[in-house]
DNA sequence: ATTGGTGCGTACGGTAGCGTATGGAAAAAT
DNA sequence: ATTTTTCCATACGCTACCGTACGCACCAAT
């Protein structure tokens, strides 16, 4: 768990925002504590105000990353080889209702609630949403659908994928990949 | 926002549970103090814990109470008329969704984010979820549909719902409400 | 060798919140 | 009219944090 600097002697402001993503990931934004942050890491919040101005410093470089991270990803899911499109968004939603991306389903949801109490925050996730819509409906226009309708199967699939991760449903069951492969051709098929 | 009490000489459990969950909507559970509540209600903690042992005993009545809510509510909103079962999950749909029904998505998400953290109560919410594919699945195989693609129609459903309440693209399109026509017709449609 | 900046430790004051102990008023029971 | 019970106020100790002031070791440049 703690990550200890005693391969690298010193620590830079990337190591803090990205402990703080994993500590985001599993305890949401409340857990983001300066003091248990530095105890982590094995030093005292002596260092960590040397690198950020005060708490929020680091919220925010956090909320930026995030947005780097996940503009530079979509971007990539979503540029299709031509002739590739449908099986493209396929993965897109494989990719974001996976169970192996625990860890990025869990930053979503924790940004996400993160985003209902704070407008900042908010603003970025709706750039972030809008992108990907964008970038979504791109494929469903190459595929042939209309305009319209590709922005409603856009917002389908990613209301769809958060929708899911945030279900409390038996995934044990051996159905639900089923389930989850039928979803997927009524989301994207004629 | 501070209910006085003027009215009312005496507090009971249930308006401290109830102003809980008004908290619990706009602030997550998070901000669900002791100290906060009773100030609000014009009270001091004192108050609280006579009707209550702890804050986490207030936090089990929350949950309890939002049970037994959301299971009336489903049991309610999925007991069609026969003929009118379309319409019925059509209504599931929308009332979900709607953004007259703010404050109820709020305690939605408040809840599963909650979940996210703590084994009991997203024990409870799994309980929840669980019963709603059930009724809304019995209404899908009602309508003719085989029994599998009933299930997974009725996982897009809430899937669907919540994660639309999840993104933040601007509903201020005013083809936002012809796109969750069309999706809710994908949803539900042959 | 001296100097200055870098990265972190130490120590402190301050706030918010939890839970407890105890007292007291007012209503209800006897 | 007492006595009990109910409901809340007051006051306290305790913990977990935030942010600041300052000191100290180390490294690099001069």
């Amino acid at each position: 768990m703690n990550k200890e600097r005693s391969s690298r002697t010193q620590l830079d402001r990337n190591d803090w925002i990205e402990a703080a993503i994993d500590v985001l990931a599993d305890q949401g934004v409340a857990g983001l504590r300066v003091e248990v942050l530095a105890k982590n890491f094995g030093v005292t919040k002596g260092s960590f105000y040397w690198h950020f101005k005060d708490r929020q410093d680091l919220l925010d470089a956090v909320v930026e990353v995030w947005k780097e991270g996940r503009l530079r990803d979509i971007e990539k899911q979503t540029t299709a080889s031509p002739g590739k499109e449908l099986e493209q968004i396929h993965h897109v939603i494989d990719v974001y209702s996976a169970v192996r991306n625990r860890k990025g389903i869990s930053i979503e949801l924790a940004v996400r609630d993160w985003a209902r109490h704070d407008a900042k925050v908010n603003a970025v996730v709706e750039e972030v949403d809008s992108y990907r819509l964008e970038c979504t409906r791109k494929l469903f226009v190459t595929l042939g659908f209309p305009d319209d309708e590709a922005r409603a199967r856009s917002i389908l699939v990613f209301a769809y994928v958060f929708g899911h991760s945030l279900m409390a449903y038996d995934r044990s069951q051996p159905k639900v990949a089923e389930f989850k492969r039928w979803i997927a051709e009524r989301i994207t098929g004629r």
